[in-house]
DNA sequence: CTCAAAACCTGCAAAAACGCAGGACTTTTT
DNA sequence: AAAAAGTCCTGCGTTTTTGCAGGTTTTGAG
């Protein structure tokens, strides 16, 4: 994936109180506030493959998902990029802060999302005021960590072959895609390769190993999941308590 | 490291208006809600090696560490242990929760430790009537993602080898070993391994050859860091921006 | 539709990591 | 102080992963 800088464009995203998106966090929040963080936040619409944030640049506050996917990446000096987190509809990326701060990761755009800016005095003025939209963040974050925590175990007991399994499972459960009868992945070798860990060419070798087994199928470049519950059943001795929710 | 299970103790701890750990976030709160706190508290003394919380129970509440040293882990089915975080005086141990849920993974002492036990209403309490409070909270949660984020992508790049030296680090970060003349780390091969993601031959191996290089030295089985610039410097690839704070 | 660029697949050899086994060293117990 | 138990070190063969190379397929622009 080739990444872009570019601007990012103002877009129209309906006001905080009759905002349709049930799983933004500001739903939380009294009908005052609502109409004050309406007001305040400030709305982007960000193309595909740039950057919602880089790493390194200023926090000003943080980004709330209207409707999109997003990576949170990060890079090492040799220019590797790897995945950490997938966020989609309603999800966090970045964070607040008083002082100031850096990012210390970046969040790329995965296809056009819309994001609502909200301002670090904006946002800390909702926590003062809406204990249950507070309360809502910390569990936000208490549950990324322990995502992100149970995801690292999993990482370092795994082979590669089951990181690339698990890899097609965790886009499937962050980007919300249920069980329906088949799950379509658009996503490039390398795209998958860095949320596993690993180089293209392992995750070619697994897909061309899972396809014999059966459980995938491919249309041109995409695949398609064919047999989830024998996906899972493959990492059911690393999934005894759910990452994946 | 032997776990077993136990009962924990009640022990003593100063009430939370006059308590002399000033890591601690409820510091944050006004001096009512610190008298409430100390009020409603629980304080344990968990004696070294013996469970704070095993994966699997139900959540009560969140933990505070007052003094010690306690690792968060995760068993796979294979019944590897995986040490997914270090925590050490005012970090908090476990989550909050208004809902029935089940803890993901587990908390061990690793010394004899001193914690608050903070029930999920109470702990509520204060969130809701301390803005302050609730907004260090949120930091400590979206903090600790961001270096749980990070080691993941270190460890999904590094070698073994480095890995292991990013233990050492890790360690020492987390325990808030300053950058003294000596720093002494008294964990088995096995307990470094498992916060290297890797195996106890492995970390032989490696402490021998950075002993060769001069940047260890031991003591019976203790190890004595003697140049930690320089572990750092083999690091420097991956730290552009700090995971160790 | 055609063609060039990009992405993908797979064989292979080199490198890295694993895990056993046996001996050395430390710690704990008696 | 000696014995026992536990931990650590290291050599070695096996397994896994890596990364290149070259051929194939897919994509997207004109």
């Amino acid at each position: 994936m080739r990444i872009q800088k570019g601007n990012v464009l103002n877009t129209s995203i309906p006001t905080c109180r009759n905002c349709p998106n049930l799983s933004c966090l500001i739903q939380y929040c009294d009908q005052e506030a609502k109409a004050f963080a309406g007001e305040n936040k400030i709305n982007y619409l960000i193309p595909k493959d740039q950057y919602v944030f880089q790493e390194g640049s200023l926090v000003l506050g943080a980004y709330f998902i209207f409707k999109g996917k997003a990576k949170v990446v990060s890079n090492n000096l040799q220019n590797r990029q790897q995945t950490v987190r997938l966020a989609g509809d309603g999800h966090i990326l970045g964070h607040m802060t008083l002082d100031k701060e850096f990012y210390p990761i970046g969040a790329v755009a995965m296809e056009d999302t819309k994001v609502c800016f909200l301002e670090n005095k904006l946002f800390f003025q909702l926590i003062s005021n809406n204990p249950k939209f507070a309360y809502q963040v910390i569990r936000f974050y208490s549950k990324e960590l322990r995502k992100s925590e149970l995801r690292n175990r999993s990482f370092s007991q795994m082979k590669t072959f089951e990181k690339i399994v698990f890899a097609f499972l965790y886009i499937c459960s962050s980007f919300g895609y249920t069980e329906k009868e088949k799950i379509l992945i658009d996503f490039s070798r390398a795209e998958i390769a860095a949320i596993a860990g690993t180089n293209p060419e392992q995750v070619s070798r697994s897909i061309s190993l899972l396809k014999e087994k059966g459980y995938l199928e491919s249309d041109g470049q995409k695949i398609i999941i064919t047999d989830m519950p024998k996906l899972k059943e493959l990492l059911s001795p690393y999934l005894s308590w759910e990452i994946l929710e």
